[in-house]
DNA sequence: ATGCATCCTGTAGCCGCTACAGAAGCAAGG
DNA sequence: CCTTGCTTCTGTAGCGGCTACAGGATGCAT
C-alpha cells in the first residue's frame, strides 16, 4: 500500500490528476490511512496505468470508464473493438480537418512576401465573402 | 449599421460569440442605440468575419488579437507570416501526434477478435511498464 | 392587445486537467 | 527541542473557446 506519491511515479498519472479521475468517478476512492491519507495498492496502481495509457491513446475520459467497466465483463471484445472503431475514426476526422487546415494555411503564407506594404494575407483575410 | 443577429449573419459568427469576442476584447465595443442595442457597420462585420476566418484556420484567439493589430501598422507582412509559420509548424505538430496516435490504436484494435473471453486490448493496456 | 422574434445581462457548463491557497503531518539534521 | 523541507490534505479557480441557459426588456406585425 503506497501514498499518493508512489502511485503517481508508478503509474505516470500525475497526483492532481489522480486526485481529478477519483472525484470523476473513474478511478475508485482508495484505501486511507489513520491520518486520512490515500493508499494505493497494486490493482489501484494498474488501474491507474490503464487509464493514463487510454487517455495516451486519446480515448475521452467517458470511454476510459466504459472499458474499466468492460474489463469485468465477459465478452467484452466486441465493445471494446466497438469504442475502439469509432475513436479510430474520430482520430483519423482530426487528421484530415488539420491536413486540410494545414493546405489552407500554406496556401495563405505562400502570397506572404515582406517587400509589399499592404499584407496580402491580411487582404485575404479580409476580403468580403466569395463563396 | 445593423444589430447583432444581422451581423452574425453576414460575417458568419455566432451571437454569443460575437458578445464573448466582445467581453475578450478581441473585437471593440460597438456602438450602441437608444435602447443600448448592439450596432455594426461594415468595418465592424469585417472584422468579425476576419476573426472567423482566422478561427477557421485554426489561430488561437491571441493570435487573432496580434494579426489584427497588425492589420493598422506598416510592415506587418513579416510578423504575419512569423504567426503563420508558428501555427503552421504547430498545426504539423498535431497532425503528426495524431498519426502516431493513429497507428498506434489500430495495432491495439489488430488483437481484438470476439472469440476470446479476455479481450486482448484490454490485457494490453492493463500491462505493467514494459518500458 | 397579443404573440413572437430579437435583444439584453449575467452566470454556469463543457473537457481534462493544472495550479494555487492554506493547513496538517512526518522525518532528519543541528 | 526546533527548524527545515517534504508530502499530503481539502477546496477552489483558471485555462480555451465557446455554448446554453435564466429572466427580463424591447420591437414589430397582426
Amino acid at each position: 500500500m503506497r501514498p499518493i506519491g508512489q502511485a503517481a511515479m508508478r503509474s505516470g498519472v500525475n497526483i492532481e490528476t489522480i486526485r481529478y479521475y477519483e472525484r470523476e468517478g473513474v478511478v475508485p476512492q482508495p484505501a486511507r490511512s489513520e491520518n486520512g491519507r490515500r493508499l494505493y495498492d497494486d490493482e489501484a496502481i494498474a488501474r491507474l496505468r490503464f487509464v493514463r495509457r487510454c487517455r495516451d491513446l486519446g480515448f475521452p475520459l467517458a470511454d476510459v470508464r466504459a472499458l474499466l467497466d468492460l474489463t469485468f465483463q465477459a465478452n467484452a471484445c466486441r465493445q471494446v473493438r466497438d469504442l475502439g472503431a469509432t475513436h479510430l475514426t474520430s482520430v483519423r476526422t482530426k487528421i484530415a480537418d488539420l491536413s486540410r487546415l494545414e493546405a489552407a494555411l500554406k496556401h495563405l503564407l505562400a502570397r506572404c512576401d515582406d517587400e509589399s506594404d499592404q499584407c496580402p494575407a491580411l487582404q485575404v483575410l479580409f476580403a468580403p465573402e466569395e463563396d
